[in-house]
DNA sequence: AATGAATGAGCGTTCATTCAT
DNA sequence: AATGAATGAACGCTCATTCAT
């Protein structure tokens, strides 16, 4: 009767499941994948080392699971947005706003202050965007096949909003206050009309965090 | 007389220095910084684990060394040719064509299979690119300051061209033949033109590597 | 309910920590500290090297633990022997009774047969001793007060004692069989009468070990 | 002609192993024994590395050699000093007060302000002192034949005078300023007539550096 | 004879993972 | 299922010694 995830024992299951997997996050927000230690993580949470390897085979396979638990809310999410789109401003738009809403609710992962005074460039590889990734070049293509996009480049184009996203966001994320809004603006005016569509701001106040 | 580095023992050094950085240099790209261990660059050569640290005082310092080592090559080049630009359209085709061209030239290290069958995307913090980026911010400031360019929101618009350069000249990387021209067009034409300037490709042969 | 450290876990853990202070014991008896490697100690236990730093967080930690472990057993005895002193004479025996009882006790951790061919005369670091000289000086300190000793140079006349304590001890130690009564009665007759109150021995016969 | 050392070749040897062993000399002392590695020893001279090799085999080799260079010098003043004496106060007396000028004569390789936050006793094993000892036993011996002292245990007797040598010289080093005859008169003092024989100080005075 | 780079065993320590309880 | 101590390979690095020049 319990078997199938209503008692007691299965509450608890999937408490600790689900506090491994929050505290997974938060490290891998704060340190990095391959600075994050296992015993980091169990650190985090009131539960002993072993038991790590009760619910997860390893450091791979929590940063896999987080990815995907990550996946299927971030999926239908982007993938309305997206549908929802009418021209091609608007599914830029949508895309580039979708993930940095996404990286701004996670915030405080990304808030890391570039370490190794800024020698390094660690990626954070967190499962948030890498989740929405995986969403994005199937969306693209069918954004093409709908007629919303020219027939571009693929792969490049995906790359070229990818590497976008990535580096706009994390300087977006240090700015106080995070303003969401103003850097998709930035970011999808960038793809639809390039340079010369881009707002001009003061000398001198553009870069202020 | 041999003490200035014609001898034959200087001449050794030289190349025990050159094996190091070389082995390095692969490395950091194929497994990026951190994955890399001193063992593993030491094994990589024909020296023993010890002969690592009459060349480097560690890990960081080789980095540093790769890193500035680059930048001295890379910096007149950017610099000659940003410098020479005398229209944004030319500023930005510029930039990407280095940046490409650099890539291509440690076109190995950077073809990396996506480890951890593709779940990762750990950033390579390779010390060309690193050294180009330094340039990158000043130039562009420069570019504003002489008229190429719109005063724009540098933070957001350097972020943007480190995102696009990156992960273009990523999947660039993986193409055959590698084709610079093209890569560095189609980054220049988004950023000058937006979406609408790319040019279109027959559907289905865009994403072939 | 086995929280406490009565069941089978406790009891292991219990037997390692004493099994890796032994060793440790051990060779600082005879290699001294700074010859003593960690590898050293989780060799001559039957536990693997990462153990070591589930006990003790470092070298220095170990020996610091095994000065203080020690000191608590031998504290107590050595202010009981010396506080119950009634005359100088007897203060003076007591004290280097217990020191050389103690160097008994461990006998196996200094017969040590003068290594490197009796080159170095490597100072043993052995916490047993530390822990008794740590007592040492308030104690004469407090002799002093009571009237027991002379109000003598009390930095020399500790630096007297711990000398020929290290020294006659290492000696006594090297005898078979071990006369700790008669090391200590040597020790303190010097200390109260000097030569002239040391007993006289056949010629020939003091020196065999 | 040159073969017996009056060459030029031959001049640069010795003054190389001079050098060398000066070297050693200062670091045994300021660092102690195993804490002093070679790598130490032929930075302080103007040689390289290997040289070394070619006038010690090792680093055990030149303790040796230092031991016995200073023996030869110290040897003979030590005999001449005991020798004359005329009853055993005067032996005594005159055993201390040589060995507390050696040890002042190189005063400076003895103060090192106890490393190791006062933890370890980390005996210096300095050449000139082992080299006073090894003379030590024969001239006692001798003494006792010469029936200047009583036929007492030789081995405990000689461990008394080195311990005290060693602890009471290292706490005279750091008094400042050194007074040597201060300090043998305290010793042999002891040795002669036991504590009852010891001048008295006042109180809170006896202890300061 | 002098050089100084090369060697490689060894150091103290970390950490993902295993396993007896 | 949970525990947390045990494991041992691996890490960055040091250093006495060797050896080609």
């Amino acid at each position: 009767m319990t078997k199938n995830g209503s008692g007691k024992r299965a509450q608890t299951k999937k408490a600790n499941r689900a506090a491994i997997l929050q505290a997974a996050r938060a490290l891998f927000g704060e340190l990095g994948y391959s600075e994050t230690t296992v015993r980091d993580i169990i650190g985090r949470t009131s539960l002993a080392s072993g038991t790590f390897y009760n619910y997860f085979s390893g450091k791979e396979e929590i940063f896999k699971a987080l990815r995907d638990e990550t996946a299927q809310q971030v999926r239908p999410r982007l993938r309305d947005e997206r549908i929802r789109a009418t021209s091609f401003v608007d599914f830029i738009h949508r895309t580039f706003r979708s993930f940095f809403e996404i990286m701004d609710a996670n915030r405080d992962l990304y808030s890391i202050i570039r370490r190794n005074s800024g020698l390094l460039r660690l990626q954070q590889d967190t499962p948030e965007i890498i989740a929405g990734f995986d969403e994005l070049r199937d969306d693209v293509e069918d954004a093409i096949r709908r007629g919303l996009l020219p027939s571009i480049d693929i792969d490049y184009f995906v790359s070229a909003i990818i590497g976008v996203a990535l580096e706009v966001g994390d300087a977006m994320i240090q700015r106080i206050p995070v303003d969401v809004e103003a850097a998709a603006r930035f970011a999808s005016q960038l793809f639809t009309g390039g340079i010369p569509a881009l707002p001009t701001v003061e000398p001198g106040i553009a870069s202020k965090a």
